[in-house]
DNA sequence: GATTAAATCTAGTACACACTAGAAAAGTCA
DNA sequence: TGACTTTTCTAGTGTGTACTAGATTTAATC
């Protein structure tokens, strides 16, 4: 029982890494069998196909990416502003997805590269976590901290498109951290690319 | 000759569809013959390979998302703000993108699923269309409409991540238009969610 | 209309892939 | 140690892929 636990868990983590860094295709049974030492054969001893096997990896990954932005709106005080909100939901994000691990990079990287019924089998996942940037656009919104004369759906996919794509072209081992790159998302959706009024008399005090 | 050339382009055409909406695995050589109604044995007298076939469509895409960005901007007047200049090439890009043609879509949507060579052979000219953006806003900051404390190419970075992952959710036959999307996106980066003084007074006068 | 060139087709090859069947090995516990 | 279970391996199958060779048809030219 411990035995087969444990390279179950080795496959697991194999297919994260592979699919995180070379995407769906490129990642085939064989190559994740030759990362843990096995023949291609053993793996079906532990999943019953390649989709079971990546379908597993990516309700991995879309579980600690929620629970990522979850935990840290948790650690917030009751009376925050809804703009420090964001903030830390999407440096949390940025941090889960650029920074932290390799399952939720996987999700991240084979979005739009999975066979129809992957696809099919997330898309409540990733509904789900829609909507928690959506409680939070919703909730700058009406408090009036936020503006309300654009279209909310469409600002919540800007900022996720943003800080998915950034895995594209972030290097984990650059001067930028994953903590910088959602500071900067935050900044610019948020506070704006512009020198406006405000901005000019807070550098100016 | 032209027999053959007309066949060309149908190829051409064919290919840069299925790229741009089953991406780079599904688009066979021989589902591209049948959408032409040939054999496939016949793509490789006008092309001497799936990835030279690719690999052209794929020049043409950014070719034309490079003619639709310059072509805004030229149509600008000369004492413009920098401002307006980033909003123009942001809504060209959104539309080349998302509302123009199978090749610009075929780009974005097989970004980060090409094989290394053909990744390597369209660096060059994705470099080039990076520079329009950096001189963008370089201009914008040494003019001193834009700020200065943020790292630019992060900054460019996620304004064309932002526009290149909305391929993903934009529905083309939606309420929400290609140039609505580049609207939002120049809205939130350059003016921000933010509802400010500035906006507020502009909002009461 | 005959000759040549251009374009397409038929029929295959070779290879990588996901996956299977059954034998062999490794581990477990009396 | 010996019987049993769990795990892995060896050796394959079938399928889809890009691609090739040579015959065959279609178009152009004189």
């Amino acid at each position: 029982m411990k035995k087969s636990d444990r390279t179950r868990q080795d496959i697991l983590d194999a297919t994260a890494s592979s699919l995180a860094t070379v995407g769906y295709t490129a990642t085939t049974v064989k190559s994740i069998a030759e990362t843990i030492g096995m023949q291609d054969a053993s793996i079906y001893y532990h999943f019953s196909s390649k989709d079971e096997l990546v379908g597993e990896v990516l309700d991995i990954g879309t579980a600690r990416a929620v629970t990522a932005v979850d935990q840290a709106l948790a650690e917030l005080h009751d009376d925050h502003d809804p703009r420090e909100a964001l903030r830390v939901a999407i440096i949390a994000h940025a941090e889960a997805v650029l920074g932290g691990g390799d399952y939720p990079r996987a999700n991240v990287r084979t979005f739009g590269q999975l066979p129809p019924d992957l696809t099919h089998r997330h898309r409540q996942g990733h509904r789900n976590y829609g909507q928690i940037w959506t409680r939070l656009i919703d909730d700058g919104v009406e408090s009036g901290a936020l503006r309300d004369d654009l279209n909310r759906s469409v600002a919540r996919l800007i900022i996720i498109g943003a800080l998915c794509w950034a895995i594209e072209w972030f290097d984990a081992g650059g001067e930028v951290s994953a903590a910088d790159v959602g500071e900067h998302v935050f900044q610019m959706v948020v506070n704006g690319l512009s020198v406006d009024q405000l901005q000019q008399n807070a550098v100016s005090v």
